[in-house]
DNA sequence: CTTGAAAAGAACTGCCT
DNA sequence: AGGCAGTTCTTTTCAAG
């Protein structure tokens, strides 16, 4: 287990904020550019940082609509989740899908241009995957995202 | 709205999976990195780029539990939603803050080092937010991110 | 582990096709 | 809008404290 240095966690923060800061921004006056070069090299090879990724506008692109769906698979074995999860990662419209333990077996994050769009993936994608039993959802009304501890 | 060119698509899909890529490796032989250049400038000046970040491994980090809570509110009046963000924004452990219309008014990310930390958090800060009323709780076994729709 | 400098690479700009 | 070339900034590497 990492066990990340002071400076490590505010590095850490301020990339989670925002992965464009250049290391000289990082530094801030207290240290060396390089010097926060090589931590960030130092976490990555750990594996404490494990991707950089852009975060789309889905709004601005057209997709309006976005769904959070809870499934309840009607059976169970193995051989059903991995059918289940095959089938899904099929289906373009969903961004995420996350196998958890609770109420729900799946959590799928849907998106749609529009909720006639929408109703379209439900029915034609979503209801007819294999074992699906049932289905719940939410629509996204607004989404913060925060740092979190590190 | 914005409606990408072919080619943008191919470029916000590649950043989607690795921002650090070069303009020179998604131009790909294709097109002159120059090109790419100016068209991610103009995607990120249209909005269609909301933000760079990082994804933390927050499992390596020490924080191996994350869990998803659903929450039902007891009472739903403009204050008291304003009075359930605030205070749910002063919960380091919540990583991400949904505002939702369906089963539940709130979903919330939460991450733990485990479970009887999140037994803490849950305990002590979740349950005792203003107006909480039913919470339902689902364990992350596993993630799949998924490119989505361009 | 930090510094400072030098080398390599990527991003931006103007001009041309 | 794509290509080319020059400028600027960032990342990377390395010797040294």
């Amino acid at each position: 287990m990492i066990r990340p240095h002071p400076l490590d966690r505010v590095i850490l923060r301020g990339l989670q904020e925002d992965a464009t800061q250049s290391a000289r921004k990082l530094a801030a006056g207290r240290l060396n550019s390089a010097a926060i070069q090589r931590r960030i090299q130092k976490l990555e090879e750990a594996g404490a940082i494990r991707s950089r990724r852009v975060i789309l506008d889905r709004e601005a692109l057209g997709f309006g609509v976005t769904v959070f769906l809870g499934v309840k698979l009607a059976t169970k074995g193995r051989v059903s989740l991995d059918d289940f999860e095959r089938a899904v990662a099929a289906i373009p419209e969903v961004q995420t899908v996350q196998h958890v333990l609770g109420v729900y077996d799946y959590r799928l994050r849907v998106v749609a241009r529009d909720l006639s769009d929408f109703e379209r993936v439900l029915r034609r994608r979503i209801m007819t995957l294999p074992g699906v039993g049932q289905v719940d959802a939410n629509v996204l009304l607004s989404e913060e995202r925060r740092p979190g501890p590190i």
